[in-house]
DNA sequence: CGGAATCCCAAAAGATACTG
DNA sequence: CAGTATCTTTTGGGATTCCG
């Protein structure tokens, strides 16, 4: 995945005399860098406020160092992402969402929010049968 | 993947007395169902009303008939989609939203909203360099 | 037109172990 | 604690061809 800032989109759109929406390519230009299993819930997390790399793999629940390390580096090319290394001993690193993951609040509103639904929904059509 | 409606979850969340909040859980469940490069601009296509197969595959732009099938065939599974076959020779078949699709009509708005304003940054980011 | 069949590849993700 | 290294598996996705 090459997702650094200079080639941010999720390619070109033919957009010719068809009907090809800029709402198609708005979607999938979104998706191209929030692309996969982590990087919502894990912006989501930050969204609370700033934490350690531990905090946001418990917080996350079954993420595997490497794969959460891999995604914040991809999350901080992208600006999406701060990290701050505080000199203790040991060492201390924290993780904070800059203030362009915040345009994204809207979006992991409605997606949470529908996400605490399809729960319900699924649960509810195990129940009755 | 399995996303039929008995198993249409992002896996257990182990919220015990740690900091696991819903809202990581609700993403997750909902990106569960939702993943991949195509559900979300395929749902979005189908927003504006039935489409053919093929029209779908041109509003998408570069989906290949395999992976457009075996996307339709899990939206269908999970109820996000109809499929309806109109006996014409040749047969017509329209694919279509189901209610329940039309649960994500926020979802998709903030998530093209963003996209589209993303892919205004980065073109901006690159002018300036 | 609406797919299915086959082959193939790259990337995503997980398991496990290890290090400063 | 905050990762890295290695290995393996999975799956997503694409190319091409073919069929009723």
């Amino acid at each position: 995945m090459k997702t650094d800032l200079t080639n941010g989109l999720g390619g070109d759109h033919p957009c010719g005399q068809n009907a090809c929406s800029e709402g198609v390519t708005g979607i999938r230009d979104a998706l191209y860098v929030l692309n996969g299993k982590w990087k919502l819930p894990l912006l989501f997390a930050l969204t609370e406020g700033p934490a350690r790399f531990k905090d946001i793999q418990r917080t996350l629940g079954d993420i595997t160092p490497k794969i959460l390390s891999k995604e914040l580096k991809e999350l901080e090319l992208n600006e999406f992402v701060i990290r701050r290394v505080i000199p203790t001993v040991p060492v201390t690193v924290t993780y904070e969402i800059t203030d362009y993951s915040r345009s994204l609040q809207q979006v992991l509103h409605e997606l949470k929010v529908w996400g605490i639904n399809h729960r319900q929904r699924i649960v509810a059509s195990r129940k009755s049968k």
